[in-house]
DNA sequence: GCACAGCTACGACAATCTGTCGTACTCTCG
DNA sequence: CGAGAGTACGACAGATTGTCGTAGCTGTGC
């Protein structure tokens, strides 16, 4: 079941993260609510902090304050939630998931290329063995 | 977005509901909770009041008790889902989600022929032209 | 070495959602 | 009609989320 789905709010924080590598709560609350400079501070802290217990992010100390960064990048995330919604629906396999999006033409000409690329990818072995990514287990 | 998510109790009712097509709560109940025989009638029946709200299942009266059947099909919430997973974290599409499976080598050699042989049936436009299956909207 | 501003931890909440019951009302059949 | 099955629905407890407020800690500038 790989990994926690996160909720609204938690997907917000994440993004940002994805999008800029590493961020302090006082970054992450700009950015999130740019008006309201009042509070916040606690929700952001809070969102942060259940982040971390689900470890999607770490924490490091730079300059007296909290520097957050992706723990979990957004690609496994990705990946994990697309496994987990395979393991609940059709015992692992993403086969059966697809099938009926190609079926009934919900998805486009390009996207089934797009896809068929990813999948050739596969077939010269020689690439992403050092894929420095990490490891992906969730 | 698609549609919704389904808990898990009522996953479960529709997993029984995909399998058999057409119950009435007491065979529900019966799958469901083989042991307990007293509560749970209150239990199955909010399980599908709910479920026909959120336009699950639907319900027709025969012989003096309801029955009830999908009205969303197996296929077609999880095809749903992946949707909705795809508009969440790639824009709408699915070849991120795949693409990272795909080079961490965490889908086998069996699962990209299988996802191969799907994407290459589009190929054959005849087919699927008839597909009575309903609308798909969520 | 101190005070103040900013940062952090954490308890408290309200709103939802889920799974569960209990109960009271309504059929259907004999 | 009466009994028993079936049904609707209000009520709950437990979780999860998104929000704050507050009290405590830290680091900087004077």
């Amino acid at each position: 079941m790989s990994q926690h789905a996160l909720a609204n709010a938690e997907l917000a924080v994440m993004e940002l993260l994805w999008e800029h590598g590493r961020l302090t709560a006082r970054d992450l609350r700009e950015r999130l609510y740019p008006d309201d400079g009042k509070a916040q501070h606690g929700t952001v802290q809070r969102l942060l902090a259940r982040l971390e217990e689900k470890a999607f992010v770490e924490r490091e100390r730079e300059a007296g304050v909290w520097r957050f960064s992706p723990r979990v990048s957004k690609e496994q995330y990705a990946s994990g939630q697309l496994e987990a919604l395979a393991e609940r629906l059709s015992g692992g396999s993403l086969a059966p998931l697809l099938t009926h999006l190609v079926e009934s033409r919900r998805i486009s000409r390009e996207e089934i290329e797009r896809l068929r690329g990813v999948l050739d990818a596969s077939d010269d072995d020689s690439k992403d063995e050092l894929n420095g990514e990490g490891e992906e287990r969730a």
